[in-house]
DNA sequence: AAACTCTTGACAACCGATTGCCAAAATTCT
DNA sequence: AGAATTTTGGCAATCGGTTGTCAAGAGTTT
């Protein structure tokens, strides 16, 4: 396209422009860019001449204004270094742009208090908010539904529209794996407490080692952070198990970290599993026999369900939960278990 | 802090539900609440207790409706996958929520279309822009920069202020701990063309190399990502080179994992040096010798010049440039030289 | 051709703040 | 005490759109 033959304004043209150039009053612009049949097809191809030609942009703040949408989703994570949120934060990014949607992001740092605030302030600058991996409590989280329209990822609360990453199924699987190695003491290295995913993992898994009569012990919480491996490691030698199951990737990669460095050899020594599937979890050494989970697809599933629920008539539910499934994948960190000392 | 008082109202308090309660003129509580001196004491205490009472929030689109600010900062990445920018994302973001600011991030896909569509969309939307490592021409950035501010990373246009991680410098140590160790055919494995630190940093290599008199040759192309890697440690082996030095540490852990795979071993055949230090580099196998640099750091001086642009006079420019010093951070990638063939 | 219906487009109020202007009140000075 | 000066607070216009209401004009029916 050659530039416009029209004016070059410093100042981008309002509606108003608009409305003088092709010689209706500003009510008709809006109409004829928004409801179709609402004006002549002849007058509405002479405005979009005219808005074409002068380039005209609405104005994002006024429409949000009068009309009360905003056109905004908030997207808050716990912590924006965890390349866990990466891939979410794709999902979310796209999704939302593929609908004309902008993406606020926010960095909560762990804290539901920032939370909490920050759900506050965005009401009436984001039509909706997506919630991973959220620190609430069940009551606050409630609460925050009850103002804004909300989809949790990884947390699930009646009434609140969530995302589920099925880690605990593929966390048995886990189990198995390393049973089938000879393992019969494991480890869980635990997160924060307040996770939702931690608590539901830990709840299938010492269901599933009782199941299957094996020692399943629970230690932690660590951070979800590789500095935390340190002590995860530390603690998981010292518990004497012979496999540990780790909150994350990055837990697990911080504790091969440490491992190697107190001479502990993974996986003749140990053997490690992460969860996840992270950037790394694949040419860390050894590669990490993890959970992979679906994590871009996690944030397109949370947007089109948070758009869907804008746009649903009020009281229209389009769909409540979504589960999205998880798998193992074996790497170079899980082996046979050590003969027995 | 209990539950307050006052009346929790099911819509939002707007600013003359407040001057309702505290029977004053709206006009009133907006200053009270933003002009300090401009509202008696009293007057104000009383309308700044209604406002706690009545939980109010002011309404971020009317009053970028009226005053022209928005409080927002867009920040542009080109890929948000990327590792690289996530620290980015996490300064700006820091620095922006200290200043109240918000930040609406947008992945614009290595593509200089949607970076400068976004930016016309966001010219309303957003006070300012920051664009990290923009594909943008040099009279394309220009042109954006004459609409709205703008702050740049690793972008360096006249008259555009900038923030640059001085990679070129550090760069060219890495040419000579690798002549240090021997090595005398140097490859550079170039990023995007678009690119200008890729640009850069050739510019201050092939330079470097002259002075020095050791051969270095430039391959690619090869995209910022793991995967091109392979491609990238194919073309360094036929090339003869005993020593890659790669666009980024992405490419460079690519090539990690494409080398061991071909059964080149790392660095007793060749050696790698990255560029960046992301997340990753320092638990591949082996440890990635790289250009450690101050990537959150950048991200928080970009925001910080760019909120001093906006606040600061008109015509006034608080500071047009800022170079942040990277280093050396040398791991197992790189070792001697082999014996000459 | 008259009566009636449907379509189209303009007017004006409104969303929730900010801000220029001015008058009333308080303070200081002579 | 009265005049001059400063402080304080309210009115109303404005930002750029959306949307309810209604009259004029076009089209249809008998």
């Amino acid at each position: 396209m050659t530039a416009p033959p029209g004016v070059s304004p410093q100042r981008p043209a309002t509606i108003h422009d608009v409305a003088a150039l092709s010689g209706v009053a500003a009510s008709t612009v809006s109409r004829a860019l928004s409801t179709p049949g609402r004006v002549n097809f002849r007058t509405r191809a002479r405005i979009e001449a005219a808005a074409a030609q002068l380039k005209y942009i609405p104005n994002a703040q006024a429409k949000a204004l009068s009309s009360g949408r905003t056109k905004a989703v908030a997207v808050l994570v716990a912590d924006i270094t965890n390349p866990f949120y990466f891939d979410i934060i794709r999902g979310t990014q796209l999704q939302l742009k593929a609908a004309g949607y902008t993406q606020l992001l926010v960095d909560t740092e762990e804290s539901d208090e920032v939370e909490v605030n920050t759900v506050e302030q965005l009401r009436q600058t984001a039509d909706g908010v997506i919630l991973t991996a959220s620190r609430l409590s069940d009551a606050a989280l409630a609460a925050v539904a009850a103002k804004m329209p909300v989809v949790t990822i990884n947390r699930d609360i009646d009434g609140v529209p969530s995302v589920l990453l099925d880690t605990p199924t593929a966390t048995n699987q886990a189990l198995d794996h390393l049973i089938s190695l000879g393992h019969s003491h494991v480890a869980y290295l635990g997160g924060p407490e307040t996770s939702s995913s931690n608590t539901r993992r830990w709840a299938a898994l010492s269901e599933a080692a009782k199941e299957r009569g094996v020692k399943v012990v629970r230690l932690g919480p660590f951070a979800p952070r590789t500095h935390s491996g340190a002590a995860a490691a530390d603690a998981l030698v010292h518990s004497g198990a012979t496999a540990g199951i780790a909150f994350n990737d990055l837990v697990a990669i911080g504790m091969l970290q440490r491992l190697r460095e107190r001479g502990v050899r993974v996986p003749e020594d140990v053997s490690i599993v992460g969860c996840d599937d992270i950037f790394g979890a694949d040419f860390c050494s050894p590669p990490l026999t993890t959970v992979t989970a679906p994590v871009e697809q996690a944030g397109r599933v949370a947007v089109a369900m948070l758009l869907g629920k804008l746009d649903a008539a009020q009281g229209n539910l389009p769909r409540t939960q979504t589960i999205l499934p998880t798998y193992l994948t074996i790497r170079g960190s899980t082996g046979p278990a050590p003969a027995a000392r």
